[in-house]
DNA sequence: GTTTTAGATTGATAATGCTCAATAATTCAT
DNA sequence: ATGAATTATTGAGCATTATCAATCTAAAAC
């Protein structure tokens, strides 16, 4: 009957093997079998809303999960009730790690579209990675890259301007943009301006007028969520130098 | 003869058994047995004098590190020369991993004063974690816990005014101390108030202005290096809270 | 022991970015 | 489509913290 139809398209196995995103993605450097062993563990979750909660700070954890489509901000949240937005994670990117610690989430994970996303049962994928020295490895790069994009906006935080801070955000979400095989020229953002003013130390006020600003000095269009960058160069130069060197992998082990 | 002497003093093997620092350290939650087996690949090089770098940016990535006795800074440079501090390492905790991700050490790891550690080749310990499944989960927690620092500190960056800033870092010395069995009421420092500054994104005169209110009220008593916490609750209520999950880990695996 | 240097403290002034406030533009709901 | 609510923009004044400059203190070098 139709609701046969209907449940098999939902349930549509999307392989590791087919999915666009294994060159970001766990599975990178895997092969066919070895992807398809991982292949077995990974639950595919309904898509969230917006603004639903993947776990919130204080869930037991139990998975990582990755992006698939959409994004998640992940923020941790302070005594006095303000939130610091910790990281956003878009397609190839994992959410989740922070709950290895403590076996607790250490902050809240919440979509800022609808998106869909990959579970990985994290005791699951330790024992996996016992017998598969790629993937464990690669669990280990992506841990440790975690920890680089933290200490760059770390640097951001500490050191750079309003401006500079900008500038390295937007640059930041171009590569990114490039990693997954888009444009770095032109892309849509999910995140609000206070979302951004959030990450970055900023007041939204002071996000604004450096949008303002950058488009005053012919930098970039940007329309709401969806920005031009029209010199990647210049904008680079702003954010202080050159891409570092996490933004351009250099293939699996 | 006599260098025989001092050689063979130098090379006391201090196994993973003895050390004091085991139950913050990878071993936690081996057996004998296992902690024997991790104590083969540990490498014990000669201690670091201040100022020594155990590495620099680019270098290629081996081993990771553990501090013994002493600390490390590590920090990042940008483009224009200055530097941002990352992390301030002491004994127990873990230094390198941020090498994991491009095979390349992303930071310099320098000695605040003589350091000693030991030297784990991570392939090696990759390895080992392959057949030890409570040490694959110990690593896996040390790099999360990492994590758990860094979002600290981006909080501490993002929203926090320069008294809550310094308050936060003296309360989270203050817990490490107490880590290592040590008070957490009075402690020695190894870091200069410009490195403070440096890791809080602020002015050395502002470290320093916050120094002596803190003594003007009563809260502590800072000289040079030597810190005297006097109000520790008040410190902490101050700095946004009690102390972070983090920092009352419930044992092992 | 004396000199030299690095680190810390304190003061005065200035600037970057925040806060408050008003308005505009979108999106969402009905 | 229309009204409500969210998000973004812009302006004005202000506050926190940076910067510049001068000591002061302690540690290191000779």
């Amino acid at each position: 009957m139709a609701s046969d139809k209907i449940i098999s398209i939902s349930n549509i196995k999307v392989a590791c093997g087919d999915c666009s995103l294994k060159s970001l993605c766990l599975p990178l450097g895997l092969n066919r079998e070895e992807m398809h062993r991982l292949d077995q563990i990974i639950k595919r979750p309904r898509p969230l809303q917006r603004e639903q909660f993947l776990y919130r700070t204080g869930d037991s954890f139990r998975s990582i999960y990755v992006v698939r489509s959409g994004s998640i901000k992940t923020y941790t949240t302070t005594k006095s009730g303000e939130q610091q937005i910790t990281g956003f994670h878009l397609p190839g990117e994992i959410v989740g790690l922070d709950g290895v610690s403590a076996d607790i989430y250490s902050c809240n994970a919440q979509a800022l579209e609808m998106t869909s996303i990959c579970q990985v049962p994290f005791n699951r994928l330790e024992e996996l990675a016992s017998n598969l020295p790629g993937l464990q490895h690669q669990l280990h790069r992506l841990m440790s890259k975690e920890l680089l994009a933290d200490h760059e906006v770390l640097l951001q935080l500490g050191k750079m301007s309003a401006e500079e801070r900008l500038a390295a955000f937007l640059v930041n979400l171009s590569n990114r943009a490039a990693q997954r095989g888009y444009s770095p020229h032109e892309f849509n953002i999910s995140m609000t301006r206070t979302d951004i003013g959030n990450y970055l130390g900023l007041a939204v006020e002071t996000i604004s007028r450096q949008f303002t600003h950058f488009q005053e000095v012919g930098l970039l269009e940007a329309a709401r969520k969806h920005i031009r960058i029209i010199d990647l160069a210049r904008l680079k130069t702003l954010a202080g130098g050159e891409t570092p060197p996490q933004s351009n992998p250099k293939v699996q082990a």
